[in-house]
DNA sequence: TAACGGTGTGGTTACGTTCCCACATCGCAC
DNA sequence: GTGCGATGTGGGAACGTAACCACACCGTTA
């Protein structure tokens, strides 16, 4: 006995069945319904409505084969429980979807090993194009040997030439070790990852030359390079406090920043009187606690955005040369920054 | 001339260029490499290495489409932008990956027209299985009718049988409520999504049962929903607090507490003397404001990760009736809740 | 009238993989 | 020595789509 239920089994419908219910062929089909060639009005009509009735669904994996390319972009991002990166791969899903491109997302600890079996993946699903927050430049250079377009953003690392979204990430450390030393900081404390990533080398940078500018001598006793996810974090950072005595501390991401600012809380130091910091990343808690943080803000979802878009231009215009997307940090001055406490004043 | 650089368009290896190389089939190729069927160590080492020397990646549209079934899951939350969704996402993906299947994420804005469109995407890619955070139940009727399973999270609105992940909402919202009762409040205004979800309506009517318990009359002027993303959301929290005069509030999702409390601190009440308030769902700000904000805590990621490993045990046991997994939420009591403030004393 | 371009259709093939089947060669037991 | 199961191999079909080609029919023009 047939019932409904049976349905729910069914063979999937494909378009020599829809041609047979039309009374076509399956290149009419097509045709029909792929928009591309010749098909009478009378026979799309057919078609078109064979497709509605059976629940016709184009099947991704035939196309894909046959056309030699797919739908779909590989984004692999660092840390998918980091509000940055998940606010890049947001910005990135909303470009694409929009343009009717598919998102293939994992979040690969920037580990290159791990990175490498994402982009042997993409490879594998005949992905449109990949982005990469890159850990390391094999990656990008396995996808390029292949002929995939890869957009890097937020920092830079491939050897190979391709597209890519980052901020100035130099012009954003000098901005906040300015400020920092405008107010008379004269030691400032400046917490960093432990990698050689363009983006921290950026801000590093930047922290060195606006002392240059002002010309102050850094103390390298100041610069603490910490490891992502490091669990002795904090520890760390309450022995640079202890041994380097900072007025003032720069987090050149939003992970230090929290860490930072959980420190300074247990050790009831008011900002901005006796410690000012200054953040990199603007995520929702630096305008919620008390004072607010001053940041450097950078536009996540815009990056995201702009990558996805930079992919889709190059899959309109193959041969364009690589493009490099620089947008602009804005230092926003709030609560936590003011002058160093004074030296045996009062 | 040839040079090294002209790889960079080389045609994809197939398996049979590999077979040609090592003087085989294609037939002992695909057994060697996928290691179904009888293969000689001596045939199967002289594929591994003409593999390798050619760099061979699988074709994954091959594949899907000889066996009907692929290793990408597509998954379809609400806001990827939200702390919450970005979570659950993290915890499927994380799941996923470790046992090699990946992740299609789409972000549908709790649209049915977009949801629908992105069940239609999961077809066409003939995905092994899809988790969503439904807004609407034709999605899933949809892809059931077709045989694709599907994981709901967070809530429960599939006409179908499927397996879902959810919290005990209900007792979320008991605990929550209680809470504040037995501090000794009797207005408790609560913000509530306007929406017909079962987490919404259960948290709903956790705060009504434990107004029941406690033998209170609930003023139906103290419950607000609220929509997604509404711009006059603070403003009508405020409406609220003149008109219906709460001593406490709970905002039953992490946006609405966020509203709440800026509402709070712009009026310059005090936690908890002035005010109480209780969240749902323990983001990172809650403990970074002063004071830290008491909350019923839910394990977004780990609700993530069990919806994977719904996916992945029905894959391997498709018979197996629908299984509902309910996680505990729970009350953390912070600095934002006491006693109410005493009326007319003083 | 013949040639021609535009329109419409269907047959066939190819994409790369897997799987079924046929077949061949063993060693071993009866 | 015949049968049989285990081992190993290759041929060929199939998955569903899109592209190419051949062909057939029109109306128009030389």
């Amino acid at each position: 006995m047939t019932t409904s239920a049976d349905r729910t089994v069914a063979r999937p419908v494909t378009l020599a069945d829809i041609a047979r219910v039309a009374g076509t062929s399956a290149s009419t089909a097509s045709r029909a319904l792929s928009g591309r060639g010749y098909v009478s009005e009378a026979a799309r009509a057919r078609l078109r409505e064979a497709a509605d009735r059976l629940g016709y669904v184009p099947n991704a994996s035939a196309r894909t084969l046959k056309q030699q390319t797919s739908r779909v972009v590989g984004v692999a991002v660092s840390d998918l429980g980091n509000q940055f990166y998940a606010g890049l791969a947001a910005g990135i899903e909303q470009t694409l979807r929009e343009a009717e491109y598919q998102m293939v997302l994992v979040s690969d600890n920037s580990d290159r090993v791990q990175e490498l079996a994402c982009a042997r993946t993409f490879l594998a699903m005949r992905a449109a194009g990949v982005i990469i927050t890159p850990a390391d430049s094999a990656a990008a250079a396995l996808l390029a040997r292949h002929g995939v377009d890869v957009v890097e953003v937020d920092r830079r690392l491939a050897d190979v030439a391709c597209d890519a979204v980052v901020i100035d990430n130099e012009r954003g450390g000098r901005d906040a070790t300015a400020h920092l030393l405008a107010l008379g900081h004269r030691r400032i404390a400046l917490l960093v990852a432990e990698t050689d990533w363009t983006s921290d080398a950026g801000r590093r940078q930047g922290y060195r030359a606006a002392h240059e500018d002002a010309g102050v001598t850094v103390d390298h006793g100041l610069i603490l390079p910490i490891r992502f996810h490091a669990s002795d974090a904090e520890a760390r950072i309450e022995t640079l406090l202890d041994e380097a005595g900072p007025t003032a501390i720069f987090a050149a991401n939003n992970l230090l920043a929290e860490q930072a600012w959980k420190v300074l809380r247990r050790r009831r130091l008011q900002l901005p009187h006796d410690m000012s910091l200054v953040a990199f990343d603007d995520v929702s808690w630096m305008t919620m606690v008390d004072p607010w943080i001053t940041v450097v803000a950078q536009p996540t979802v815009e990056m995201g955005r702009r990558a996805a878009r930079l992919l889709l231009r190059r899959a309109d215009d193959p041969g364009s040369p690589p493009a490099l997307v620089v947008l602009e940090p804005a230092l926003i001055v709030r609560g936590s920054t003011g002058p160093p406490p004074a030296a045996g004043s009062v």
